[in-house]
DNA sequence: TAAAATAATTTACGCGCGTAAAGTTTTTTG
DNA sequence: CAAAAAACTTTACGCGCGTAAATTATTTTA
């Protein structure tokens, strides 16, 4: 490897033979010089350990290759496995990704989005809070800053939303509850973080009057992003005042139900699709934890991948497109019911 | 708010009547400058909306205020927690924090570590993979960059190393688990991917030595991070095959635990601290979702608070030092117990 | 209130690279 | 093989800011 230091592209034009601003334009894409030069610069760069200035080449670059990637909570391993899918795909279509979490806070999303600006973007994922956005700063940065939304959709903000099909989630799950044996009550916060928490609760609804069966839903108060024990004080609380009408609870997400089923635990009362068993439980997301509750979490699973190449690729055509899209788009992708032990 | 868009520092000087220099001074340290200037610039800042081009300023100072921080594996809520508390951190200490996970996997640390050094940061805080870690390029770049290892230490690497006191984890569980019942044996993976694992083992027969007992490791095959199916499969084999010399097992980590608690249920095996059950199953690290495994999971808790304190400090400290610190530091935190129902 | 110390201003250069324009070389085309 | 096209080189400027030096203004000290 390298002889001497290479301190900037103007000396590694003068060791590789390169004119330099041939090599600017390699370096800012190599498929854009002639194939033998290509192959020259890139033995070039064998032989001498040299990468170009990211500070300098930003600060000259209108655009840069730059792509932040927002989550609301990155603690909760969903957000954690989708970012980093998205995050590979940044890789691979030759962007730069930087990952930002919101720690479920307005206060750091706004700075999330402040820094971000400043970084002069190529474009953004973000997943928003939701009900805790800034919604009015969110809209600004999408006037500024080509965005495309995932997970959560907020009405007309960005480029587009990549999401899932919450209505084919609670489809999937009430009709194999309701088919195998009592239909399902549906569990959840009495203040969602999350618009998807609303669409699930109205396609309950829909579901149950489709089906001519009356719906039951119960709600537990709570704060924040401590779902896990929400959802198990919010079994404490039904189970020990026994109000539930029904032996099937279908929880809004997994880690409600996560908490739930400890909940259960705790109570003795004994959980799965087996006869014998006291109670049902079903959830939607598909959490990477929820094939180790006990029992086992039956569950509308998303499509990961789907979701992580759809917005990745919405973003990039965006990108490529240079002005904004026709109109925006909208894709909600299905669900795909896991069947495990709880229901 | 502002009138007109400003471009650039000059334009700011222009309309803030203070000179560019001072700006730029302000700019690097607010408490460079006179209280009474510091007051009209900030008087001028709530008027005009501007802020310093993060690329050039970068460029230009020797020394950026980017601080980079790496775990090996952010999917796991564990890590996901300590890097937001360092993170936090690093923010309140003036620093600009950027996030990366390994995801595991050695190509993705030594990119990491590659993008990291083109940033040019103050410092970098990193969880090496560990077994997986490629040493050499890490520690060439522990000579080019001031770094400090958290969590998994690699001997003589980085500047110190602040993590836990492996051996109080192991004292604290054993001590507790021989005094209340039968004498643990340990589960662990057969080629764990950290270094801790290994101190535990060692802990583990130390205090079994110690105890006049006799130790009993079960190792179970497996690779990647993918603990929880592991201590799964691991619960499954030693179950079925009705190896355990004792009916209480200490796990080498919480998520083997977790894999571990889930498997013992798939087979009806009880759990509890309680008589009347079939074992007990204690484990370390005090993961975000130990509280919720089925039974709650006794577990050693690591000092989340004193280890991302201190590494920041101590990184802060370095960076402030200018030169290398005298002597590499070691600083090992000791645990708690978190007493819960699996044993 | 004068001298000393501190802070701000003016002027000027440099960082490393993007990029435009004009000229030159190489490759492609007919 | 000549002409046209494409790719490259040379030259030169600009981006936004850090920072040094010399000068001027302000504050502190005695």
């Amino acid at each position: 490897m390298s002889e001497k230091k290479i301190r900037n592209m103007e000396e590694f034009a003068a060791v590789s033979g390169i004119s330099r601003p041939t090599l600017s334009k390699y370096f800012n894409n190599p498929e854009s010089v002639r194939h033998s030069t290509k192959e020259r610069i890139e033995h070039a760069l064998s032989l001498y350990d040299y990468r170009p200035n990211v500070y300098a080449v930003n600060q000259n670059r209108k655009l840069t290759k730059n792509v932040g990637i927002v989550v609301p909570f990155l603690a909760d391993p969903f957000f954690a496995e989708i970012a980093r899918k998205v995050e590979q795909r940044c890789i691979d279509a030759g962007f730069v990704p930087t990952l930002y979490s919101s720690h479920g806070s307005q206060e750091h999303e706004n700075e999330i989005l402040d820094s971000l600006r400043a970084l002069k973007p190529a474009g953004v994922l973000i997943a928003p809070l939701g009900r805790a956005s800034d919604k009015s700063k969110l809209e600004k940065f999408c006037r500024d800053v080509p965005t495309v939304l995932f997970d959560s959709n907020i009405e007309g903000l960005g480029e587009a939303f990549i999401g899932s099909d919450n209505y084919s989630f609670v489809f999937q799950t009430v009709e194999y509850l309701s088919r195998t044996g009592e239909p399902p009550c549906f569990f959840e916060m009495k203040t969602p973080a999350n618009p998807n928490a609303n669409k699930r609760r109205l396609a309950y609804l829909n579901m149950m009057e489709r089906l001519d069966m009356e719906p039951h839903i119960y709600q537990i108060a709570g704060d924040g992003w401590g779902f896990e024990e929400i959802g198990r004080q919010g079994a404490m609380k039904l189970l020990s005042e026994k109000e539930l009408k029904t032996d099937t609870v279908l929880c809004s997400n997994d880690r409600l139900a996560i908490g739930f089923l400890s909940g259960c635990y705790e109570l003795g009362v004994s959980v799965g699709r087996k006869s014998g068993n006291d109670l049902r439980v079903a959830s939607h997301d598909d959490h990477p934890y929820s094939r180790f509750t006990c029992p086992s979490l039956t569950t509308a699973a998303h499509d990961y991948e789907a979701v992580s190449e759809n917005s990745v690729a919405t973003l990039i055509k965006r990108i490529e497109n240079g002005g904004r899209l026709a109109r925006r788009e909208e894709q909600l992708h299905p669900a795909r019911l896991v069947m495990r032990e709880s229901a």
